[in-house]
DNA sequence: TAGCAACTGGGTACAATGTTCGCAATAGGG
DNA sequence: CCCTATTGCGAACATTGTACCCAGTTGCTA
């Protein structure tokens, strides 16, 4: 039986015909991680949530890390692309497009983490980046490259954005409490005098909003697509690398 | 008691002094996660390796998420920047040794995800950081923006380079088998048919070695540098952004 | 058509995990 | 000097992922 769940047949030969299917276990999955944390999503919750037992689910998956996978890539099917024809705006787009999948499950950057899941969904969105950096005719592995900078820089700017409700989440903490902690080690990071630089970015962190939290991310989005836009003309106008 | 561990005195004011610092906690945790991966990391296991029990260990750290906490600190702490004056160059040194150090400590991009772990090591970087980005005139929050693009895409190119690896470490597969199984699926995916450029990508892939990851790695931050230098040339000459 | 093999559903069991509790020993502060 | 805060630790608990087994169901084949 192969390792890799999209190559198991979604039902064998003989036998009744199984009750449940792959998507609505990735569904109830993804209910449960994004109104509880990914913490909450056990097997035996899972189960539960779709009416039958643990090892009941273990015939639609063979491991935990399988209801993962299914996840992940449900969870990232949601996107979809229409060619503007300018490659820059459409990676743009496809930058927030991203930005807002992974704010909408925030446990989404936490379950990609290490794990290279490559089902149906990411394999139709990595055939449409290529074929919108197609013309730019680098080699695949390089085009391959701005693709990894693009979406890393997505996936870890959300992480940051959402690293506090996360961390929140996962103390058990009051926000109240947390952000009182979390305060108090600001100030003693500031009182200690050696990081003078890192105080006074606090400080501006706080003084400007949340709001403008979308510019920053647009500003570093297009500190990206300017440097794919540099690559792109190094090799239309031949200049040496 | 604060949830923050670095505002947690190190010992109380009364009673035996503790036989173990927190040092030597993370040298040892950090040592299994390296030699056996992050899931075998657990209380019992890393107490026993410094020699006393699971419950002892809860002296020094509260909740299982400090211990990690102090892991991801310790590691972060091995990079020391010199800096040259040029902070191009200074940046892409940063790249390559966050690169080392990342690829020296496999569970670390795993360990750092949904984790705003802010410990003394990582405000040593950060401060560094900004330092370094100080001449460049542009609002702390920008500069941090830069930092985030360069941090998050070394991040995620490691972590694309070590998936394969911590995929198949976690499913307890052989090396081989799990080569064979991905073989198996990447062809399925070349039948297909649905997905022409990404079949040509494996193939190139396939065909360079990963000798060259290295140049691969190196022309992604050259992207990243370039991006953040137009950036700083943006406020440099006043040009409208 | 009879029967066997493959398959699904699910109850039970097991080892391992994070974490809490209580108790004995030990140090400093009044 | 004694009281209280603190350390080390054994035992216990609920929860977790997962293996095993058995009963019922379907389809292929003789």
């Amino acid at each position: 039986m192969p390792s890799v769940i999209w190559m198991r047949p979604v039902r064998g030969r003989r036998g009744p015909e199984p009750s449940r299917d792959r998507d609505a276990i990735a569904r109830a999955a993804i209910a449960v991680a994004d109104r509880e944390g990914l913490a909450a999503v056990s097997m035996r919750r899972i189960a539960a949530e779709i009416g039958t037992s643990a090892s009941s689910l273990y015939r639609y998956v063979a491991r935990k890390d399988d209801l993962l996978n299914l996840m992940v890539d449900a969870a990232l099917g949601a996107g979809e692309l229409q060619p503007s024809g300018d490659w820059r705006m459409d990676l743009q787009q496809i930058g927030h497009a991203m930005r807002a999948v992974f704010k909408a499950h925030p446990w989404l950057t936490t379950a990609l983490a290490g794990r290279p899941t490559l089902g149906p969904n990411r394999l139709r969105a990595l055939e449409a980046m290529l074929t919108l950096l197609a013309p730019s005719g680098l080699p695949l592995a390089e085009q391959l490259a701005l693709i990894d900078v693009l979406t890393s820089y997505v996936r870890g700017f959300v992480a940051s954005e959402l690293a506090s409700d996360a961390a929140i989440r996962q103390s058990g903490l009051s926000a109240a409490q947390w952000h009182a902690d979390q305060a108090a080690y600001t100030a003693a990071i500031r009182a200690s005098g050696v990081y003078p630089l890192t105080s006074a970015l606090f400080d501006e962190l706080q003084r400007t909003g949340a709001a403008d939290q979308d510019a920053g991310f647009a500003a570093g989005l297009d500190i990206v697509l300017e440097g794919i836009a540099a690559r792109w003309a190094v090799v239309r106008h031949g200049k040496p690398t």
